[in-house]
RNA sequence: GGGCGUUUAGCUCAGCGGAAGAGCAUCCGCCUUACACGCGGAGGGUCGCAGGUUCAAAUCCUGCAACGCCCA
């Protein structure tokens, strides 16, 4: 407290200093066996591909609360971060690189190059956005930092795979998924991004195979009609009963193809006859599997029409065979009409290409048995939400949720750990009915030797030799798992499983994970499953859901939009300590933030506020003693701050326990500027310049220093670097702030003195200001007499006492303390009047009559209205019956005061003549 | 089509059954030796619309409308 501080807050002088001092010092960092009570959070990972942006800084803002206050709290607080491998994002930047600056495609230098390639791009980019996370000010323990594809994660994925495939809960099969041509691989239901497009209903003819006449079709996608194996309407479609099981002719193709009934069928929508591709529809693969219907695939994996189609319409894109088909239909006038129609289309939420529904093999994730757990552990109060109404969104989820596609055709992740057999044995099988899908040749009758393939082999290790046959030539599958499969096993992968270790029995389950509403069902749900059917308990007991960030405008940031504000410009040019604030105030219960940068100046200002408030702190501290005022020497305004201070230490606890941070930030910002700065350290000094009264200024400075010291543990979580760096000099042998404990609020004994203060104190100086500028008297003019009057003797000694507070606050000479009564008479004065006093100043040439004749009659206005509106409440006598009594007793008090009010007003306007 | 959310001062948002609040912006005074990223004062709202419950509704219920998000 020696060195004078700047007179503006430099938020850069200060941030990257303290962050390396705390890393250094092993203040983030946790023992594996801690002695202490654990607090566990890890992060959602982001993508190595990342750049910090607004939803990130929110995000892991509020984590960093949460961590910091439960370390000061005193529990072994563990951050846990690391990144995730995001598969098909990583491989996408990669590619195009590699496309960008060689002009080649990932098939011409093959997998292990392309592997290899990435594996660089992350050791150069892949740690860009934890270092930004640094700038932040996070306090993650980062020798604990993981990568998905890391080692261990990738054991937990293969224990994990196993497991489950053991228990019957992974199965291979051929299913309808959304493929996306682009990037060349399926994805999961909820990759999917619908989006409503225009587009046409054609009425297509099929005519009937016997020459009899013809059924009308409605289909929104003509081209799939090379697929087609049937034609469906309702069963209780009386139009078309009569046509059930009668074949129809397919235009285009030889084929002949059945009239079905199935349920499925909405008799209203086009014509109520719909065509039937299970090859390239997901209703249609269902309608295929209930009635045996073959499946055609008549594209290839880049969306063009395969060899399936049929010679004419092969290697057309799907685009140009559309517009084929219609010419060729129209040409045979099979096409009856073209109606506009709007529909939803599936687009990748990578890439944007439209999906295509494409049969092909895949594993996929059996998720009834495991969504039953989630919900059973969520409606026992295992897992919370806050806000709470995010708890049946999710429930909703699990309680539909489909089997999970979890292949992808990419090559960066984590590899299927299957192999196959390559070798074929000879084996004899008995004669029978053939199904056995092991069974390569399908041999006519009678016993016979037969060569068969081995089943898969499912293994943590990859194996050197086929446990079935002793073969040695096997091959890996060539899918990796989709990266949310590796997301969903976080919060103990990361912990060491299936390592049994001690940091895995110590913090699992974790305590609070944090994240945007957009990764419930990616994420959060299928954690919450994996956690319960790996670990046997829920991941984390709550969930905080905060809002979307948006811009000013109300949509979301993107890239593409060009409408994002980067965090790292924020933090250079406002600091991290004022973008955190600002984010945590706008971050109302979960509700989305409009974004603009003006919205930052409001937690610079803060900072720059409570560094000054700091700064005349340790001009006047120099000689402060360290012994503890006794309570009899304390100040009204000592006994008043501390009162404010336990109040809002209990407020801010209060609110933290509860995830309401925007209500802590916000109670912490009016305390420390509405009444810590203006009217504490304003009346303050008064004692610190009274070098006359040692015992009041030692009182006073030992009190500032200590609401202070509170103010900055308090705010610590919310603003670690300045208070740091505040607390440094206050307390320069207090050891760090980061490692201080946290406020709790203090039992003041003198609970009642603190609203003298209110009344004998801010009351009048606000009644004199109000006056002073209604009536444009300058700051800078001296008012030489102002007099108060209250309603007990009581009161009137201890405004006496305190008069030289208001002679200093409202830059008054004399200040005088009367009995109410004893001030009816003053003529020639303006007045100010509220419940609990009534000030009067000499007019004596300061202020104008008539400009104080003015400020009365809307005083009196104002008083009349409150008193019409009372009087009506009282005057209501179901009011008076049934409205319970204190509220009643509450109404009589306002209008005696607003009464009272009144005829002072009057009065006074009388007295001025 | 279904679900959820939002609609309060010019703007961004609190308040969620008993006298309409904050920050920014506006207006008037001030460089009052911590802070002009500041100080003091003031103005500004039939709380989306229509019904209902209640002594009392911004707050609870029912419709409706607009906007946004999610699912189909």
């Amino acid at each position: 407290m020696q060195e004078e501080l700047a007179k503006t807050y430099d938020s850069k002088a200060v941030e990257s200093k303290w962050y390396s001092v705390w890393e250094k010092g092993g203040h983030f960092h946790v023992p594996d066996s801690p002695s202490a009570p654990t607090y566990c959070i890890v992060i959602p990972p982001p993508n190595v591909t990342g750049a910090l942006h607004m939803g990130h800084a929110l995000n892991n803002t509020l984590q960093d609360i949460l961590i910091r206050w439960k370390r000061m709290e005193g529990l072994a607080a563990l951050w846990q971060p690391g990144t995730d491998h995001a598969g098909i994002a990583t491989q996408n930047v990669v590619e195009r690189e590699l496309l960008k600056k060689e002009g080649k495609r990932r098939q011409e230098i093959g997998r292990e190059a392309l592997i290899q390639r990435i594996w660089k791009w992350r050791e150069e980019y892949g740690d860009r956005i934890l270092l930004q996370l640094r700038a932040l000010g996070a306090s993650c323990d980062w020798e604990r930092s993981r990568f998905t594809l890391d080692e261990g994660l990738s054991a937990a994925v293969r224990e994990c795979f196993v497991r489950l495939y053991d228990e019957g809960l992974i199965y291979r099969g051929k299913y309808i998924v959304n493929w996306c041509p682009r990037c060349r691989t399926a994805l999961a239901d909820d990759e999917v991004d619908h989006k409503d497009e225009k587009g046409n209903l054609w009425h297509i003819r099929y005519p009937f195979a016997d020459g009899s006449g013809h059924v009308t079709v409605a289909t929104t996608r003509p081209e799939t009609l090379l697929g087609d194996t049937a034609v469906a309407v309702n069963p209780k479609d009386e139009r078309y009963s009569h046509l059930i099981g009668k074949m129809v002719q397919l235009p285009e193709t030889g084929r002949q193809i059945p009239i079905v009934a199935d349920d499925f069928v909405d008799s209203t929508f086009g014509t109520g006859c719909v065509k039937v591709t299970p090859a390239h529809d997901p209703n249609d693969f269902q309608i295929g599997e209930r009635h045996n219907l073959p499946r055609i695939n008549v594209m290839s994996e880049d969306a063009t029409m395969s060899e399936e189609a049929g010679a004419t319409y092969a290697g057309l894109t799907r685009e140009a065979c559309r517009e084929k088909i219609v010419e060729a239909l129209t040409a045979a006038g099979l096409l009856d009409k073209v109606e506009e129609h709007q529909h939803a289309v599936g687009h990748c939420y990578r890439c944007h290409t439209t999906i295509e529904p494409w049969l092909s093999d895949q594993w996929f994730v059996r998720m009834r048995p495991l969504a039953e757990k989630a919900i059973r552990a969520t409606e026992e109060g295992k897992v919370k939400f806050h806000p709470e109404r995010w708890t049946q969104f999710y429930m909703q989820w699990l309680e539909n949720a489909r089997d999970w596609c979890i292949s992808r055709q990419i090559w960066w992740g984590h590899r299927i750990p299957v192999w196959y057999c390559q070798s074929y044995v000879s084996t004899l099988v008995r004669s029978y009915d053939g199904t056995d899908s092991n069974t390569a040749d399908q041999s006519t009758n009678g016993p016979k030797y037969q060569r068969t393939t081995c089943p898969p082999i499912v293994a943590r290790e990859s194996p050197s030799k086929c446990p079935h046959c002793g073969g040695t030539e096997l091959t890996q599958d060539e899918d990796v798992l989709d990266t949310w499969f590796s997301s969903a096993l976080w919060p103990f992968s990361t912990l060491g499983w299936p390592e049994k270790t001690e940091t895995l029995a110590h913090y699992y389950p974790t305590s609070t994970l944090v994240t945007d509403r957009g990764i419930i069902y990616f994420w959060v749900a299928r954690m919450v499953m994996m956690g319960l059917k790996m670990m046997g308990k829920a991941p984390f007991s709550d969930v905080y859901i905060h809002g979307t960030i948006l811009d000013e405008q109300g949509r979301k940031m993107s890239k593409s939009l060009g409408n994002g504000i980067d965090p790292i410009d924020i933090i250079d040019k406002y600091g991290a300590d004022a973008m955190r604030f600002s984010l945590v105030v706008l971050s109302t219960e979960g509700q989305d933030l409009k974004l603009s940068e003006s919205k930052f100046e409001m937690g610079r200002n803060f900072c720059n506020k409570l560094w000054n408030a700091a700064r005349f702190a340790m001009m006047n501290l120099e000689d402060a003693s360290l012994a503890a005022p006794s309570q009899e020497d304390l100040n009204p305004a000592d006994k008043w701050i501390l009162n404010r201070l336990a109040q809002t230490t209990s407020e801010v606890r209060a609110a933290l326990s509860d995830f309401k941070f925007s209500v802590a930030a916000q109670t912490l910002y009016q305390f420390v500027w509405n009444e810590f700065c203006d009217w504490y350290l304003e009346a303050a000094k008064l004692h610190l310049n009274d070098k006359q009264n040692e015992t009041s200024r030692a009182a006073t400075q030992h009190t500032l220093k200590h609401v202070l010291a509170s103010i900055l543990k308090l705010l610590h979580p919310f603003l670690p670097f300045i208070t740091e760096e505040i607390w440094n000099h206050l307390m320069p042998k207090a050891g760090m702030l980061i490692a201080s404990k946290y406020p709790e609020a203090a039992a003041i004994p003198f609970a009642e003195d603190a609203n003298i203060f209110e009344i004998t104190i801010k009351e009048p100086v606000e009644a004199i200001r109000n006056i002073r500028g209604e009536s444009n008297v300058p700051p800078g003019k001296r008012i030489p007499n102002a007099i108060s009057g209250f309603n007990d003797s009581e009161t009137v000694l201890a405004a006496i006492a305190s008069g030289n507070y208001v002679e200093h606050l409202a830059r008054v000479d004399s200040f005088e303390a009367k009995l109410k009564s004893e001030l009816s008479e003053m003529k020639e004065v303006a007045t100010n009047v509220t419940a609990n006093q009534i000030t009067v100043i000499p007019l004596a040439g300061l202020i104008d009559v008539d400009a104080e004749r003015a400020r009365l009659e809307k005083e009196i206005t104002r008083a009349a209205g409150e008193i019409e509106a009372t009087s009506r409440k009282l005057g209501n006598e179901s009011f008076i019956a049934r409205a319970p009594a204190d509220i009643v007793e509450k109404e009589r008090q306002r209008l005696r005061e607003s009464e009272e009010k009144i005829s002072k007003l009057k009065a006074a306007l009388i007295a001025l003549g």
